[in-house]
DNA sequence: TGTATACATATTGTCGACAACAGCTTACGC
DNA sequence: GCGTAAGCTGTTGTCGACAATATGTATACA
């Protein structure tokens, strides 16, 4: 491991608010729009201002807030291009991640999927089934053997979780559809054709874009 | 324009530091591996530590420098896998961007690429030249339709050129076959292939990657 | 001689105070 | 009435001091 982790604050305090307001961000405990005032937070928190003002810079960054020189930080709105951009950019990713996989999955590693493959599909409540289904993705992209293409994706993945809360149940109709692309990725896999794991990848986020859509608030 | 500018912090003194030390860092005024200290940066440039601070995370948060909690910020030494995954993000994504480019572009947008590519093909000197290549990418790119995807291309191009310094002359012997490879590139956007565009835009990468490895001070 | 402990030093982490700035309100001149 | 400037208020930007932590060094002890 070389560079540090993604949205990991330097330590202690500010790291700790870090998570408290990142957490409050995707809990949705403040409306788009809204301005956060450091002294405010920091007393909240019970800290000084200083690691507030890093936990605020670094949420930035990682696009969970806007900010305003000298005019402090506010809660984004996301518009409907955003959420475009987000999907696009995750297709492309996590297409490129299963593709460099297929190449670089060592037998252990395609035997592992198997196993995730079929816990998928046996799986019985709709959390547990969600839950093992984002893990054969994640296997699948730590095989890619590229640090950076799973942070940006780890943080990604974390702002459209932001944009849209509630929509996960339109997916529960696609369940056994979903299934069927698990599968068929694994396939692919197995017999290394890079090209077809690749288009499989993206469309599963392309599908993944259309449930979203379906259930968004028509951003202005 | 919603989101912060790639690289920018928050305002002042801050952000003349980050200019500064990000600009020493590419200058090589640092040599791989050495520790930076806040005392003496902040003294060097007239200022106090807290701003200092500020770009330093922001500089490690760009991948210019590594941090590590409670031990301060060092210079990285680029290993040749750093170099991969870089290499392999960038033709990911210029590639996705090109594609997405040539879905949106505008047919007044393509003229401008038009006269951009002849520009190209009768530049002078080398170091025109050279720029007359980068803006014909980056006017593609910016036809692109996705803002995040160029904040991470511009972020992801200084850190190559920061692993390359020098290498940039290796270039030279393949000027011609550069300037019919934006041929090529625009030909396809012109009648909106845009299969063959990411390809031809991938293969440009490759090519620079290649390019780089042959001049890389073999990374540990 | 080797190891563990206490100490010394250098550096980062946190704080509270003050300075600079943006946005709003008010007062003034025309 | 209207535009403009001055002042007020709330917020961010910067600073110097102190606390906490890590690392290196000397010392005590077996």
């Amino acid at each position: 491991m070389k560079k540090a982790k993604a949205g990991q604050t330097n330590n202690g305090l500010s790291s700790h608010a870090y998570e408290q307001l990142r957490a409050a961000i995707l809990r949705g405990d403040f409306h788009a729009g809204e301005a956060l005032f450091e002294v405010r937070l920091a007393e909240k928190l019970g800290m000084s201002r200083t690691p507030v003002r890093e936990a605020l810079q670094v949420l930035a960054r990682d696009g969970f807030l806007e900010s305003a020189p000298s005019r402090g930080y506010s809660v984004p709105r996301w518009s409907i291009d955003d959420v475009r951009e987000l999907f696009e950019l995750r297709e492309t990713l996590e297409g490129a991640a299963t593709r460099y996989a297929t190449t670089r999955a060592s037998v252990a590693g395609i035997a592992e999927l198997e196993q995730l493959c079929e816990q998928y599909e046996q799986a019985g409540e709709f959390e547990a089934w969600t839950l093992i289904g984002t893990e054969f993705h994640n296997r699948i992209f730590a095989m890619a053997g590229n640090r950076r293409i799973n942070t940006l994706l780890d943080s990604l993945k974390a702002q459209i979780m932001l944009t849209r809360r509630s929509v996960l149940e339109g997916v529960e109709g696609r369940r056994e559809e979903s299934v069927r692309e698990h599968r068929a990725i694994l396939d692919a896999i197995r017999r290394r054709d890079a090209d077809a794991a690749e288009q499989l990848a993206r469309e599963h986020v392309r599908l993944s874009y259309q449930a979203t859509l379906r259930g968004f608030p028509l951003g202005r």
